[in-house]
DNA sequence: TTGAAAGCGCTAACAT
DNA sequence: ATGTTAGCGCTTTCAA
């Protein structure tokens, strides 16, 4: 069944079938009327891939990201394909598990598929391949940094303001003697959530110490081995932030195997929020970046580089909130609870 | 750039040029070089969809997942990608989230993109829309059950295997008071892992108490309410074993929040294996079933009736093994304990 | 073994 | 407002 069917049963020609299909105003309401009638009964869709052949759109958004196993992933995935569907695109989805030559070979599927747009949100773009999406005009959307090029757009993570709410909260409950896992230092949110940070910690009057800052992977292991290293320093400290859930994860099952207690020997804030942070033992006090709006925006962005709807926004900078929710993993420093207790008596 | 272009610099024709990327065996090793040449020279790659479009064939390869956010899925999905990419496939990834609209939904969005092959991996397959599949002659492949068509894999999975293992191994630890949380009663796998349950119950000669059997729905929120449902009950068991490892998470949370201990109050075994569960506070048994066997086995599946390659299985139906992985949350029942250690005195 | 040409199902320019 | 037709980039007869 194709179009010619359907122009034959409305007994129209097929270019009318197109036109009504793809909602040509100039059609007549009555024949629209007509071959829309004969495409709901005989069940017909127009194939796409003659339809991206001749129309050089494809109706797909690549969406690259780091790896599908870490929880933030899926929950981005997810919010990302609703948008997308609820838009008419279709979504291929490709992972770089952090290994430069997938990377490349993700950059080669957005190509080979001819994706209209593609969103990399790898936090840290590895590789100039960038230039192959470039140079085809294939608009693209990046977290935090991307190359300054027309058709790019960036998804600008506040990181200062969640992190900052997270130090304060320490702060505020006695600790001075903070920690931070940080991600693989090459990629740039990892930098940037270091950075946050660092300057918070300042604005709190708190001194820095370069040993408690430790660099992990944003894996479960990454986080196991962060807090093995800490835990072997001898010094250790009140409180650590971690760069992602994962990592703090990773800290409170060390925790665990060390026969020590979170929050009490150690107060523990991860990063981003996933979903299984409330059911941590003890629940995660988080710092919250939303997958949600992540993916709204990015759909957003690349949709304005390819529709021209006079609804969507024209600027190449979207700002992505971050939040700090607290649980249960952070709590006053050990001592400090007693004096308090003292101090009732 | 276009296979004329990649022609003209070869000085052949484009039969020549389709037929050297295509591997025709008939040509000219020595023309077939100088095509390559310049094909890797121009960074020349085909047109899929124009290829799609007349050949038949998309190389695309469904998948449809229940939902994303189940860390089960990502590894899977992973797997999956991995295989597929291997043998040149592109995949398309959908997820249902229990919910039949969003069934219908994927179905139509694999039709559209006209997937050569597709696997249903939602553990239960919630409507006769597979027919609008089984018309257009997509091969299918399954997980448990599927319709005994032509083109249509199942991959079966030995759930009894697995289970056996866990009961025994907790009649083993001396419990006999053993619950068991299922996922939705409308999934065949739910009822699948029950059924395992309830045999390997008989076999180690327990009697199965009701009140024991709850209905979780495979979320850490399921597992958290059953638990509270156990709680509330007052007569409580002394070992629970759930039908995922999610539902296990929320029974280790909903122990933590009662103020009761595991394995000590309650030993839990879980199924999956999901990558957290090694993690988890205690460490979780679990009952392991390989993603990327299954993952494997879905493609080549596919594959078998795709392709005639010689090395390709042709059977229907594909076993997926499970096992036990004991790791912390489970132990002896309470009061055990205590009497072995007055026997050791 | 290679080339010429038909045509996959559709959109869009042009003609009516 | 509707129809006719060229052609998107490729595979695949068929002829040489």
């Amino acid at each position: 069944m194709d179009i010619r069917t359907i122009a034959h049963a409305a007994k129209v020609s097929i270019a009318t079938v197109s036109r009504t299909i793809n909602r040509v105003p100039t059609v007549n309401p009555r024949i629209a009327k007509r071959v829309w009638e004969v495409i709901d009964e005989l069940n017909y869709f127009p194939n796409t891939q003659a339809r991206a052949l001749v129309s050089g759109r494809s109706w797909i958004l690549g969406l690259i990201v780091s790896e599908i196993t870490n929880p933030f992933f899926p929950e981005l995935i997810q919010g990302f394909e609703e948008v997308a569907i609820e838009h008419g695109y279709e979504i291929l989805v490709s992972s770089t598990n952090y290994d430069p030559k997938r990377m490349s070979q993700c950059i080669r599927r957005m190509l080979e598929r001819k994706v209209d747009g593609v969103a990399i949100m790898t936090f840290g773009i590895e590789e100039p391949l960038l230039d192959q999406l470039a140079q085809r005009k294939v608009p693209m959307v990046f977290v935090d940094i991307g190359p300054d090029q027309p058709g790019v757009s960036i998804l600008k993570v506040d990181y200062h303001h969640g992190i900052r709410q997270g130090v304060q909260h320490l702060a505020a409950l006695g600790h001075r003697r903070i920690a931070f896992i940080s991600g693989p230092m090459r990629l740039h949110s990892s930098l940037s959530r270091l950075n946050a940070f660092n300057a918070s910690l300042e604005e709190c009057g708190i001194n820095p110490n370069p040993a408690w800052i430790l660099e992990g992977d944003h894996t479960l292991e990454g986080g196991t081995a962060a807090m093995q290293t800490l835990l072997n320093g001898g010094d250790l400290p009140t409180a650590v932030m971690c760069s992602n859930d994962m990592t703090a994860i990773g800290v409170l099952h060390k925790m665990y195997r060390a026969g020590l207690r979170v929050p009490d020997d150690l107060s523990v804030i991860g990063f981003d929020d996933i979903h299984i942070a409330e059911v941590t033992i003890p629940p995660l006090t988080s710092i919250q970046m939303s997958r949600f709006e992540i993916a709204r925006a990015a759909v957003t962005a690349l949709r304005a580089q390819l529709e021209d709807a006079k609804d969507l926004p024209h600027q190449r900078e979207f700002d992505i909130r971050t939040d700090l929710v607290v649980r249960e993993s952070t709590s006053f420093p050990r001592g400090t609870m007693k004096n308090l207790r003292k101090a009732k008596k």
